[in-house]
DNA sequence: AATTCGGGGTT
DNA sequence: AACCCAGAATT
């Protein structure tokens, strides 16, 4: 099964530029802060930006953390942004501007979590070890467990993930490049495509005829239309039009135009922001850090 | 273990 | 309108 994954990559995945051998650690680990929870076309066009404008963590460090907020522009959880430059210093600082290639080390870096620093660890330097992404954990659930979703994220899939990868180091990148690739284009959430899919015949969920039994869900995300988040959204992308600082007023006002009339959001969506360093106030003007 | 955090594309 | 997305930090 797993030989199968591999051709099937090497011949079917997507031509994406931090896939590039050429690219730099640096540039992969910004990629990857960029793609949680972040589709791939949404990521492209940010991330040439990015790396163009800050080709190494301490470029990126010695500018404004609020110049990262602006370029990543409308990618969503800003704070991202804010970790990534905050990353950035720490590498400049900690590491001689180099992205380390060890997960512990990786991982005590700011918005490094077990995802990113595997990611990192592998795509990068090609390191020996499990990664596991929300495709990962769906392709494993269907081919190995015969679910028809995965469950809540566990220790355990990391484990499940080892138990695939070959023994050199090039055919265990192949292999979690793969499964992700499967999972995302492939043997996607809604409507999998198995008649593409290269492991179809070594799939337990197939084989049980496509049961329906899915573990519990993670509880619904709240709507986004009328939400805080909805909110803070607006107040951001004020911030990152506006050259230098707003009047707070502005800002607040920002976040009540189109909201659903709370007359308390707009206050709790400013303040929120200031307790995550997305927003600075000072002398009764607001602008990014 | 449960919440919070964006915003856009897909169904 | 609900679902889904190369997750991580916080509580």
């Amino acid at each position: 099964m797993t030989r199968a994954l591999i051709e099937w990559y090497a011949r079917a995945a997507r031509d994406l530029p931090w896939r590039d051998p050429e690219t730099t650690p640096w540039a992969v680990l910004v990629s990857e802060f960029m793609l949680q929870q972040t589709q791939v076309d949404r990521v492209l066009p940010r991330w040439a930006a990015w790396v163009e404008r800050w080709p190494t963590p301490s470029a990126l460090a010695i500018d404004e953390p609020g110049e990262a907020v602006r370029v990543w522009d409308r990618l969503g959880y800003p704070r991202r942004a804010l970790w990534l430059h905050r990353a950035a210093v720490e590498i400049a600082d900690r590491h001689g501007d180099r992205v380390p290639a060890d997960i512990d080390e990786l991982l005590a870096l700011t918005g490094i979590g077990p995802y990113t620093a595997r990611a990192v660890a592998v795509f990068a330097f090609g390191e020996r070890h499990p990664v596991v992404d929300t495709n990962t954990r769906r392709v494993l659930a269907r081919a190995v467990h015969g679910r028809a979703a995965a469950g809540m994220p566990a220790a355990a899939d990391l484990d499940d993930m080892a138990a695939l990868l070959p023994e050199d180091r090039a055919g265990a990148a192949a292999v979690n490049a793969a499964a992700m690739e499967l999972g995302a284009v492939v043997c996607t959430a809604r409507a999998p495509r198995c008649g593409e899919c290269p492991i179809a015949r070594w799939c337990e969920w197939r084989g049980a005829g496509y049961p329906d039994n899915a573990p519990a869900k993670r509880p619904r995300q709240a709507r986004f239309a009328g939400s805080d988040r909805q909110a803070r959204g607006r107040i951001m992308a004020l911030l990152r039009r506006s050259e230098g600082a707003v009047a707070v007023e502005r800002a607040l006002e920002a976040a009540a135009d189109g909201g659903v009339g709370d007359p308390e959001q707009p206050r709790r969506a400013y303040d929120s922001l200031v307790a995550d360093g997305l927003l600075v106030e000072r002398e009764g003007s607001a602008r990014l850090p």
